[in-house]
DNA sequence: GGCTTTGTTTTATA
DNA sequence: GTATAAAACAAAGC
């Protein structure tokens, strides 16, 4: 499940491949998967460009080309990019393939196709999906607690549901969540306005902690997440509370509870979450 | 073959 | 208009 640490793994491990090269081949086996534009005209569009950058927004992975054109990918549950050899055997999940001018392809791989793809002129972020409307990046300078605090006005539901939520903060999905809920001690089911402010802060803080501890161990590799080599991370290894629901709290030695709050699953201690 | 999984979008409601 | 919550949706694996 690539959230902002796996989509950073995989940014990071794409670099060295293929900053620079030339895309001289593109195959778009599942068209469906692209949502702009065109599959014709998508693949007119990456032919014969070169990557001039790859970054990450949110869970969001762009890819710039020497055409003003952002390449983007949002990976859903089960999306992948792989480097590999333009010889190697093609996984019958793979939906399209770029060739590159050295032999090798970037290949997108999608076991349940909730992945997207987005080829649109870099000046219209709106047109790839909730990109536009991203919340503040949690690891960058704009995320300050003064603005994670106003993200709080008026909102009522699930501080679970609203770390969820895009716009609020970038990045977040549901291991993220519960595990910064577990590392800030606050319980998923509380209301949002409900938190204190030495709470918020106590959250802000579990937040980036959990982030940036999620891109040191290169992401959380639990059923599908490898990155761009194929090789899984070890975050799955320093998780406290996700998917060990029925284990002992680390903490406390209280059983870890799971439950369904805002239709999602949710790990706690409900002991240590108050 | 029903259930679970997730992030995002859509729809309905207050 | 705004916030919330529920439902829908993508599809495969067990």
């Amino acid at each position: 499940m690539p959230e902002l640490p796996e989509v950073e793994t995989i940014a990071r491990g794409l670099r060295p491949s293929i900053l620079n090269k030339e895309i001289t081949g593109c195959e778009v086996r599942y068209k469906n998967i692209i949502k702009i534009p065109e599959k014709e005209e998508f693949k007119k569009r990456v032919l014969n460009t070169q990557v001039l950058e790859v970054k990450r927004r949110g869970k969001y992975l762009i890819i710039s080309l020497n055409n003003e054109k952002d390449l983007i990918f949002h990976l859903g549950m089960t999306g992948k990019l792989l480097i590999k050899s333009g010889e190697a055997e093609i996984d019958k999940h793979t939906h399209i393939i770029l060739n590159f001018a050295e032999g090798f392809d970037l290949r997108f791989n999608n076991i349940r196709k909730f992945g997207r793809v987005y080829l649109i002129n870099n000046d219209e972020p709106e047109k790839a999906g909730g990109l536009a409307d991203l919340g503040p990046e949690p690891l960058s300078g704009d995320f300050t607690l003064e603005v994670f605090k106003k993200g709080f006005k008026n909102r009522t539901t699930f501080i679970k549901s609203l770390l969820l939520k895009q716009g609020f903060v970038a990045g977040l999905g549901n291991i993220y969540t519960d595990e910064a809920l577990f590392e800030a001690g606050i319980s998923p089911d509380r209301r949002a306005n409900t938190l204190k402010n030495e709470e918020k802060e106590k959250l802000y803080k579990a937040i980036i902690k959990v982030l940036k501890k999620g891109i040191k161990y290169c992401g959380t590799s639990i059923n599908d997440y490898v990155d761009s080599k194929g090789v899984p991370g070890s975050f799955q290894d320093k998780l406290k509370v996700y998917g060990r629901e029925g284990e002992t709290c680390p903490e406390c030695g209280h059983k870890i509870a799971k439950k369904k709050i805002g239709g999602r699953s949710s790990h706690y201690c409900p002991h240590c979450q108050q």
